[in-house]
DNA sequence: GTGAAAGCGCTAACAG
DNA sequence: CTGTTAGCGCTTTCAC
């Protein structure tokens, strides 16, 4: 099947000028039943399908978008979180007839090499770009080419971009308050990394909770750390020492982590330390105990951002928009019950 | 920064023609040092980017590669293997400047209305297509666009076509030669899905090593079901009515499930049953105890499948490659010592 | 309602 | 070594 037709030879099948056979594939009403009855017949016949590039060339429109993930999240592939968030994606583009192209970066050379490349013309409408530390050299050089973008998650130092984020100071609020009713009163709280918004704002939510309650603010009390399994459970290691009875954990991953720390050193969730994370992936059911939980809506999250991201394409980036979700606390085993 | 910089534009600012530019950009030899050095100049100082959808339009060349993963395989988006294989792939493109296009089908409505969008001209060089039963539609209607493309695992019914596959008969037959070495003797399948090669090719596997031992294959001792966690639970489950004393399970996920069922059942894993199974994905490492199982070099397979399509894309479809690569067995506590 | 013609921004002969 | 010219396949005025 080697078919180079173009609109030409449609045209020329159908016995009509190549306008109308372009005005029938842009259903344009201007074109009477007949010849767009007989055209239709041509294209199905030769199953003819217009030039991408050729079309892309004179509208300025790819009707593609683009999913950049900078790498220090690129090792975080491992956690189910991009995978999820990556799916809505997907599926709002499928919906509105986008193709999601992914770029994925692994070092900072990939950054610096193919960053640029990403931001010519013709090649994507618009960018999903992932909140990250490592993403703010990406937010000074996407700002400077007039690329259509919306950031995932709260950006640290870029005022006036558009994004879309959870509440996760009132998610990690809530949390804590939790843990606080069951009647823990030495809550540690394992975190993100300081230069990122989830870190930090997961950590100003753990920290008004405790004052609320009239709880001292202890420094020894908070780990940072990546969001690995292996990063928890070092963590928990560490704070173990301090003798808490409940940990805040900053993601799904690292509870992993910790509980695996807290077995080892022979205590018992909920019993000895409760448990509270924040995300509900799959890990969170089939831990053992499953975890209590904030639920994010991470399928909406991705959905949100398409629609975000093309409203930004078609009416230009201001004012910026910003759209918070709330999230759920998802009560299972991990924190026990009221002492 | 409304540039809508053209070639042309360039061309003026440095004094020369657009040709030299274009060669310039292109990296061709034939352009004088000094002329060279003003256009590059030029280009860096009006941070200019060739328009992509020209270029297409002449050189019939995206540098976009397709990743489609069929609907029935994007839940399993849930399972790590998908995402693993996706940085591969990202990898790959990435180092080879290609873009990457992901498209992750849903629904049957999703494949039929977006694949002939992809198999269009001018928007991706080759395809990706991951082998599933839902994938048997798509590849028919793949080779009849002349759309290079490489499946990755082996298909079913699909002659003559290129694919990159992982060994599982020889994967599996290890699998079950290595559980009847420790002295297991009544050992269950959790299989996957029959009508896929994976599946199929772990049972042969499994069936290869008992036969070799003289060991009875008994169909009641067989569970199918999909790639999740609670299919192999349910299937654990059914299967702990016959007593084995270890199950081989064609993957991680599904062995998660299964040794549920098996704690449930007040069995001990690897006590009372021996469990080996497949992928050896992070929740392997992660589960209570951590797995034995079959490691597939998920990363070079992506790596791989994107060097063969490059290869297709260049060189044409006709021989149809196939690689094949091996696993390994590894060794950790779910499998237990030698009775 | 339909066709002719111009042009999107680039590459690639072909001259010189 | 460099410039001129002719398209790539489509959309989009502008006539009729």
């Amino acid at each position: 099947m080697t078919d180079n037709l173009t609109l030409e030879d449609i045209a020329r099948l159908a016995g009509v000028s190549r306008s109308t056979v372009s005005r029938v594939i842009n259903e344009q009403e201007s074109v009477s039943d007949e010849v767009r009855q007989r055209v239709r017949q041509v294209i199905s016949e030769t199953d003819f399908r217009p030039n991408q590039a050729a079309r892309t060339l004179v509208t300025r429109r790819t009707y593609v978008i683009g999913l950049v993930i900078p790498r220090s999240t690129s090792t975080f592939f491992a956690d189910p979180y991009f995978p999820r968030l990556t799916m809505g994606i997907a599926e709002a583009c499928n919906r509105a007839n986008y193709s999601l192209s992914l770029y994925l970066f692994h070092t900072e050379e990939d950054e610096k090499r193919l960053f640029p490349r990403i931001t010519r013309k013709g090649l994507v409408d618009g960018i999903i770009i992932q909140a990250t530390q490592a993403a703010d050299v990406l937010f000074t050089q996407i700002a400077k080419s007039d690329v259509p973008y919306v950031v995932a998650g709260r950006p640290l130092n870029a005022p006036n971009v558009s994004y879309v984020d959870v509440d996760n100071v009132a998610g990690a609020h809530n949390a804590v308050r939790h843990l606080i009713r069951l009647g823990r009163r030495k809550i540690a709280h394992i975190a993100g990394p300081r230069d990122t918004t989830v870190g930090l704002d997961r950590i100003e939510g753990y920290c008004k909770a405790l004052s609320e309650s009239g709880l001292a603010i202890d420094e020894n009390l908070t780990a940072e750390c990546d969001f690995t399994e292996e990063g928890g459970y070092y963590s928990a290691r560490r704070l173990l020492a301090q003798k808490p009875d409940a940990i805040f954990v900053g993601a799904d991953m690292m509870a992993i982590g910790a509980m695996r720390a807290v077995r080892e050193a022979g205590l018992r969730v909920p019993k000895d330390i409760a448990i509270v994370s924040f995300d509900d992936l799959p890990p969170a059911t089939l831990s053992n105990p499953p975890l209590t939980t904030v639920r994010q809506p991470i399928r909406r999250l991705g959905l949100k951002l398409v629609e975000t991201l093309l409203d930004i394409i078609e009416n230009g980036p201001t004012p910026p928009r910003r759209v918070i979700f709330d999230t759920e606390l998802v009560i299972r085993e991990s924190c026990g019950e009221r002492r």
